[in-house]
DNA sequence: ATCCAGGAACTGT
DNA sequence: ACAGTTCATGGA
């Protein structure tokens, strides 16, 4: 991580291949986002460092990400912290140059890597939120699932208000592990999803899985068993999470319909493909089919296509 | 109404 | 190991 800290905001230095603004479009693509905010040109982020809420404005000069704090009054370590949260979140520590090597000679992709030039994996540095998102995405539209994290985040996560604004972190395992599967039934999760939820974040507390204990084991593979031990993780979920927390470059959902749905459209198909033909064009992606992925993703939300 | 949605567990063979 | 069934709700 390459960063500095300032007396009144903290620098990051990214590599590269970046572009602050492709990652915030990505971001603005849900209306029903609780967990930042979108400004003109900028994005506000409330995080809970250390027991303090900081509410952090990042901006991007000049290829330099810039993080105001506009609430609260993180420590030097916690400035650290942030700083790591936000490297994470755009998943700096890549070098994209192989990638986009690969993917400009790519039938698929090299349309992909011209629209969206810069744009990284926005990833859920956070364990528990990303176990929790691809939980609430089983199997549902992602406009209810948008809606199901909302009632989540706004009845069990913890806000502060600052200029008339509400902002909001991600509920807690601890908050989520005492509740009742019938409290998030009222909010028509279903009975499953539910069980699902509170058991994870149960193993949370009791430490039988934690982010720090996964990344030791040094090994995707290793991780995406010890993930799909958990009820309510399959392949697909241990994938997304592979993807969104542990920066694995080669997680590839080939079960995801969104992933899918975009092959479809990208190659003009007239019908979805098979998980072996899904291998098939991934072959040339060897090492990057995260990226691929997420790049494919990127282009299902662009109605411009 | 019918089918599908950024799946997974459960059941029966 | 593998296929079929159930979960449950919203949107097209």
């Amino acid at each position: 991580m390459n960063w500095k800290n300032h007396d009144s905001y903290i620098e990051l230095y990214p590599p590269k291949e970046f572009d602050f603004e492709q990652c915030l479009d990505f971001l603005a693509r849900d209306a029903q986002e609780m967990l930042h905010k979108i400004k003109d040109g900028y994005l506000i982020k409330l995080l809970k460092i250390d027991e303090e809420m900081i509410l952090c404005k990042i901006e991007a000069e000049h290829k330099v990400i810039k993080v105001e704090f506009l609430s609260g009054k993180p420590s030097y370590e916690g400035r650290e912290e942030i700083a790591k949260y936000i490297w994470e979140w755009f998943d700096l520590d890549q070098n994209l140059e192989e990638f986009y090597s690969i993917a400009s000679e790519d039938k698929i992709l090299s349309p992909l890597v011209k629209r969206y030039y810069g744009l990284r994996i926005v990833g859920m540095p956070d364990l528990f939120e990303s176990l929790v998102w691809a939980i609430i995405g089983q199997q549902i539209n992602l406009n209810f699932a948008y809606t199901l994290k909302k009632r989540f985040v706004q009845d069990f996560g913890e806000n502060i208000v600052f200029e008339n604004e509400t902002y909001w972190v991600f509920p807690s395992y601890d908050k989520i592990a005492q509740i009742e599967v019938e409290e998030l039934r009222n909010h028509q999760f279903t009975t499953r999803k539910a069980e699902y939820i509170i058991g994870i974040a149960k193993a949370m507390t009791t430490n039988e899985i934690s982010k720090e204990a996964l990344l030791n084991q040094y090994d995707f593979e290793k991780i995406k068993q010890s993930l799909m031990a958990l009820r309510g993780v399959g392949a697909w979920s241990a994938d997304y999470v592979l993807m969104k927390c542990f920066h694995d470059n080669s997680s590839y959902p080939v079960g995801d319909v969104g992933l899918q749905n975009a092959f479809k459209s990208n190659l003009g198909l007239d019908r979805k493909p098979t998980a072996e033909e899904m291998y098939e064009y991934a072959k040339a992606w060897k090492g990057w089919e995260a990226y691929a992925t997420f790049y494919l993703w990127r282009s299902l939300s662009d109605k411009t296509t």
